[in-house]
DNA sequence: TCTGGGGTCCTAGGACCC
DNA sequence: TCTGGGGTCCTAGGACCC
């Protein structure tokens, strides 16, 4: 069918190569970022067997030549942005995935730009030269098989899958490549005998939709078979923003455990508003000490970007979780934003006295004219009042 | 490998509406 | 009086990804 024209694009070591880039000091040796927990390895820690999310005393003990850095997000946040410049010069169709990994569409450019692995040489060459880090990308036909071929040709490789040997490339893989499985779907399918990508293709729908259901079935049968017909587009907008934190072992009482959750509730609301965002689902999760989850969520009629009022819904969720926090340890809470729509409809909580509810509508205005003799005429649109005994604190809508 | 912090997507059941 | 099917929204949990 077409061309291979889809490149994946993937910094190596991204926060480990940031800091050996920034101290010369660093270079050629293993260097592990992070001290808790290993947040990135350099490949000369990583051939030592460290890996991220290892343990930090773990990774000291296995390597204790390595050398432990602090991370540095605003270091690593800017080398992004100065790489995806190079990614936007490059390609027309730019499909950031995260921090250090993105999808380029490049078909159409030969007369421009040459053929895709030309294209795929010139960009590893100008990120080296011009942010100083090595890059590992993949050039195929669809988004997942450039995205395994990035994967194989690391660290500091490029390697193309050619449409005609995509087979060849992809069926003696461990199933662990596909998209979408990981630890539990593995031993699934390992019971069933299941073990290469090759091993999927081979296998009937009905009989992979036994063990793994219907959706998942079909998925992993397109991407074994190298269907896979997802455009490179640039992503939408982020469905919901959060914070979590892990909390020290150790006996807490409540209000270790909501000031923790206020802090929290404070740092993904000022993001929230940052982003010009208004969120309607407000969800916390919890962790234990046996690594078992729950959580709670609590959908408000009104979308809100208001600290006070997104507190006191987290506020509730915790009082419905109480008995649980009480029996078990609790070692990290979590606070989620979701249902996010644009920031022009916004709940805020106005106070209204006893007085003030037998005559709301007049109270709405007065309230309505203090926000905009505190603000500006401008900033309400129109706004209307809903019942606090159903929870709900009374909204206005600012435009 | 005993576990950070940020996310996405899927499923299944219940409430509610027509 | 009993009963159908379809649709949406919400909640809780789980798997997975970087």
């Amino acid at each position: 069918m077409s061309t291979a024209s889809i490149l994946h694009a993937d910094l190596d070591a991204f926060y480990a190569s940031v800091e050996q880039r920034d101290d010369p000091a660093l270079r050629g040796r293993p260097v592990i970022v992070g001290g808790g927990v290993v947040l990135a390895a350099s490949y000369e820690a990583k051939a030592k067997g460290i890996y991220t999310t290892m343990n930090g005393r773990d990774a000291r003990r296995v390597c204790p030549e390595a050398a432990v850095v602090q991370p540095r997000m605003e270091a690593y946040s800017k080398a992004s942005k100065a790489v995806y410049e190079i990614f936007n010069d490059t390609a027309p169709v730019v499909e950031g995935i995260s921090i250090d990994e993105a999808f380029l569409d490049v078909a159409g450019m030969e007369h421009i730009g040459g053929t895709p692995p030309e294209i795929a040489a010139r960009l590893r060459s100008r990120v080296l030269a011009e942010a100083g880090l090595p890059i590992s990308v993949g050039v195929a036909r669809t988004k997942f098989l450039a995205k395994v071929a990035s994967g194989a040709s690391k660290p500091d490789g490029l390697l193309v899958v050619e449409p005609d040997r995509e087979a060849e490339f992809l069926h003696p893989l461990p199933i662990e490549a596909l998209w979408g499985v990981g630890k539990v779907t593995t031993a699934k399918l390992n019971g069933m005998g299941i073990r290469t990508v090759g091993d999927v293709a081979r296998t009937s729908r009905v009989r992979l939709a036994g063990v793994i259901g219907e959706s998942a079935a079909a998925h992993l049968l397109d991407l074994a078979n190298g269907r896979d017909p997802r455009p490179v587009s640039p992503r939408e907008r982020r469905k919901s923003i959060g914070a979590q934190s892990a909390f020290p072992r150790g006996s807490r009482d409540r209000s270790e455990v909501d000031s923790l959750a206020a802090a929290l509730v404070d740092r993904t609301a000022r993001r929230l508003r940052a982003a010009e965002r208004a969120c309607r689902t407000v969800s916390i999760g919890l962790r234990f000490g046996d690594f078992s989850r729950a959580s709670r969520a609590r959908t408000l009629a009104f979308p809100t970007d208001q600290t006070e009022t997104i507190l006191a819904a987290v506020r509730e969720l915790f009082d419905a979780s109480r008995e649980e926090i009480a029996e078990k340890d609790l070692t990290l809470i979590g606070i989620s934003l979701g249902n996010l729509e644009a920031a022009d409809t916004v709940q805020m909580e106005l106070p209204l006295s006893e007085n003030d509810r037998l005559v709301e509508n007049s109270a709405l205005d007065q309230a309505v004219d203090d926000v905009r003799a505190r603000f500006g005429e401008g900033v309400i649109k129109r706004a209307s009042m809903i019942d606090a005994d159903q929870g709900v604190p009374v909204p206005t809508l600012p435009d």
